[in-house]
DNA sequence: CGTTAAACTACCAAAACGATAGTATATGTA
DNA sequence: TACATATACTATCGTTTTGGTAGTTTAACG
């Protein structure tokens, strides 16, 4: 179970937006946002257009940047995968029980409702204002400490 | 973000397992778990096959059915998920940070990573057991009580 | 020696994924 | 006016994953 990239660099394009929009009032620039996040500019441009059609970023003038379309902490985790997969539960039976004959009487679909609203839960309680003040995690200490006992 | 429908089999022909070894000591056969998942019998080899290799079930004879090869109970739905996927993190770089050379400072790969270990938590966490012994959910309720306000 | 039940191996079509490429548009500047 | 800049928009494309089907083999039992 895996994240696709474009939500993965829409995180991360999200995050730039965020920690780069100094004084200067005149946005972030994609081109800038390939560079530092090392996003090819082409392929960007469906990352970003996402995020327009998502109401997430906008570019208010045709020689701006791109800037939040609101606070950093009233965008959700949520908001951005949304604007990436238009349903994203784990199973097509948690929204749509018809679409499994079993759905009534299935424990399996309960377990993954449960797991669904765990992971629906954290993305919409963890805001982009959270994640821009976050400590950046060490790559060796990642490994050591989350995944050596699995 | 969606498991595929051989994790999802694979957890319910488990279930089958675990709910259908009676007292004749016959195990289960594949014919009746195809017939009462509704899965193709040839496409329960794969799933079957996967499962015998993780070692979660087992066939002693070549007479009998399967059984599960350990009490429901040692049997976690991460075992389950891990007979499928031999990486199920969310990303790449969480297990391997190398592979992002924006790894060591990465504040979107703190966020999947705690989302990960929740995922994680939860598949450690939650037995076959726990799992055969829930209330199913009533198909309907699902819809109204849990996806109406996302 | 046929039946039954699974085991093993190949193969395959469709969809998703992860991009690249080319053209259009709009604006400020020399 | 011509050009540079900065996206916007649309099309295309190779590869991998997904979700299977099919055929052949093996082993035990009646």
């Amino acid at each position: 179970m895996r994240f696709n990239t474009k939500v993965r660099y829409g995180l991360r394009v999200m995050i730039d937006i965020a920690l780069n929009n100094g004084n200067d009032c005149k946005g972030v620039f994609q081109k800038d946002i390939a560079l530092r996040q090392k996003i090819s500019f082409k392929y960007l441009d469906h990352i970003i257009n996402s995020l327009k059609v998502a109401k997430l970023i906008v570019r208010p003038s045709l020689k701006s940047g791109y800037f939040l379309a609101r606070p950093a902490n009233e965008i959700s985790l949520l908001d951005i995968e949304r604007a990436f997969n238009a349903n994203d539960d784990l199973q097509e039976c948690l929204n749509n029980p018809s679409s499994c004959q079993l759905s009534s009487c299935c424990k399996a679909r309960k377990v993954w409702s449960n797991l669904n609203s765990k992971i629906l839960d954290f993305m919409k309680s963890t805001m982009l204002s959270d994640i821009i003040q976050s400590e950046e995690y060490d790559c060796n200490m990642i490994v050591s400490e989350e995944n050596q006992n699995l």
